[in-house]
DNA sequence: TTGTGTTTTACGACCTCC
DNA sequence: GGAGGTCGTAAAACACAA
């Protein structure tokens, strides 16, 4: 049986405006992508600014934006002002882990009841993540794919940092509203410092189980010495016939994935790539919207906080930057620089959250406020990598983006516009 | 159900910056 | 040299038409 919560809630959300989720750039009421990271004014590289100062907008801002159109953003800025908020620095990172699951437990009931109230249908979704009692080190892993799920992520990990130090209660407010244990692959820090070893994988389970049940080491570098084992059991192979004993095959020595071409190749081991659940991925385009390059706090911080690797997060804002040139440069084609697709998205955007909050209707200079980024566009935002990186560029960086906010807040506006007629 | 196209993680190569 | 950026790509996960 597949995964409750895989089969169930990223299907039901994906195809619900109202749950926030990603949807597939086909047939998705409203493109997450194009429009929602379409940040708050200075917000491109203010996020990356561990100055207070800056961090302090971006919070202030990204938490107008959310708490107008989130369901989820209302607990989380109400619950975390220290959420965006480095200012807080070292006792806000304190409590950071602290707070995040809790609000993480509230964001994840909102989203149920949302689900519930506008997708009927995935009314089983959250709750399987729930059902799930995650408990440190005792993950409950469903059958497949369920490493994105509750269980494995918030306490399975190991026992320094990230969830593992959460308390009980909040260990299952991770494991509802935190899952991905990212089960990744060895050899760099990829492995999640929160999730849980390879040996809570599902697929690591069965593996083993095979491989214990066949007598044979079968992911264990050290076992090209049990080659006559794996004889033997090739050869038990030729007497399948035989029905007093039960059978393994060839296949089920195998590990999950194909043997590694090289020792030192990550990607086979248990599983290729993991998929983050709707949760964390929401977190991290939250973060996105607030700037496009993370910083190391921030990417700390996140990182504990989704259990997720540091790793994985600094990934995620690598594809997600080079998700968005894809788009623009597919909305970019006839000349245009993707602001007419990004216009369209925006106008289904609110109207996506328009139908999610009926009530709300944002003001002109609202809308606008929130959609600073049409003109993320632009290639002349690709600034260097390294002014996001490296704090003494980051003013130069600020102001560059400042400008070309400027510069587009025509567009912008006309965006906006379209956006608040569309409702 | 299956085939096919798209999206999402993850990596390697290569680059720039400090 | 290390960190992080883009670019290109692999492969799993996913969506959807036939």
């Amino acid at each position: 049986m597949v995964s409750h919560y895989y089969n169930t809630l990223p299907y039901t959300q994906k195809h619900t405006a109202a749950n926030l989720a990603y949807a597939s750039a086909a047939g998705q009421p409203w493109n997450w992508t194009s429009n929602y990271h379409h940040t708050p004014p200075n917000h491109q590289f203010l996020g990356d600014v561990d100055s207070s100062h800056a961090a302090h907008h971006a919070a202030a801002a990204h938490q107008m934006y959310y708490n107008s159109h989130h369901m989820f953003h209302s607990a989380a800025a109400a619950s975390a002002g220290d959420w965006h908020s480095p200012a807080s620095s070292t006792a806000a990172a304190d409590n950071f882990v602290q707070n995040v699951p809790t609000t993480a437990h509230q964001l994840m009931q909102q989203h149920h009841q949302h689900s519930h109230h506008h997708a009927h249908a995935s009314s089983s979704s959250a709750s399987s993540g729930s059902s799930s009692s995650g408990a440190p080190g005792a993950p409950q892993l469903n059958d497949t794919n369920s490493s994105s799920i509750g269980g494995g992520g918030g306490g399975g990990g190991p026992a320094e940092g990230g969830p593992g130090s959460v308390p009980p209660n909040h260990q299952q407010h991770i494991a509802e509203g935190l899952p991905s244990p990212p089960i990744t692959v060895s050899g760099s820090e990829i492995s999640s410092p929160g999730a849980p070893t390879s040996a809570s994988s599902p697929h690591h389970h069965l593996t083993h189980h095979l491989s214990a049940v066949a007598g044979n080491n079968i992911n264990s570098p050290s076992t090209h010495n049990n080659n006559n084992n794996n004889n033997s059991v090739s050869n038990n192979n030729n007497n399948r016939t035989s029905p007093s004993k039960p059978q393994y095959y060839e296949w089920m020595k195998k590990p999950a994935y194909p043997a590694q071409p090289q020792p030192g190749k990550t990607r086979t081991k248990d599983k290729y790539r993991v998929v983050y659940t709707d949760f964390q991925r929401l977190e991290l385009e939250k973060e996105y919207c607030t700037s496009r390059y993370i910083t190391i706090r921030r990417k700390s911080e996140l990182a504990q906080s989704l259990s997720l690797s540091e790793r994985q997060v600094k990934i995620w804002f690598q594809n997600r930057r080079a998700k968005e040139r894809k788009q623009n440069k597919k909305g970019s084609d006839p000349n245009v620089m993707g602001v007419g697709v990004q216009h369209a998205d925006y106008s289904q955007l609110l109207d996506a959250k328009a139908k999610l909050e009926p009530g709300l209707h944002l003001p002109h200079s609202l809308a606008h406020s929130m959609n600073p980024m049409a003109a993320m566009n632009i290639p002349a935002m690709r600034l260097h990598p390294h002014l996001a990186a490296h704090s003494h560029s980051l003013a130069a960086a600020a102001a560059h983006s400042h400008q070309l906010q400027q510069q587009h807040s025509a567009q912008m506006s006309a965006a906006a516009a379209v956006g608040t007629l569309s409702m």
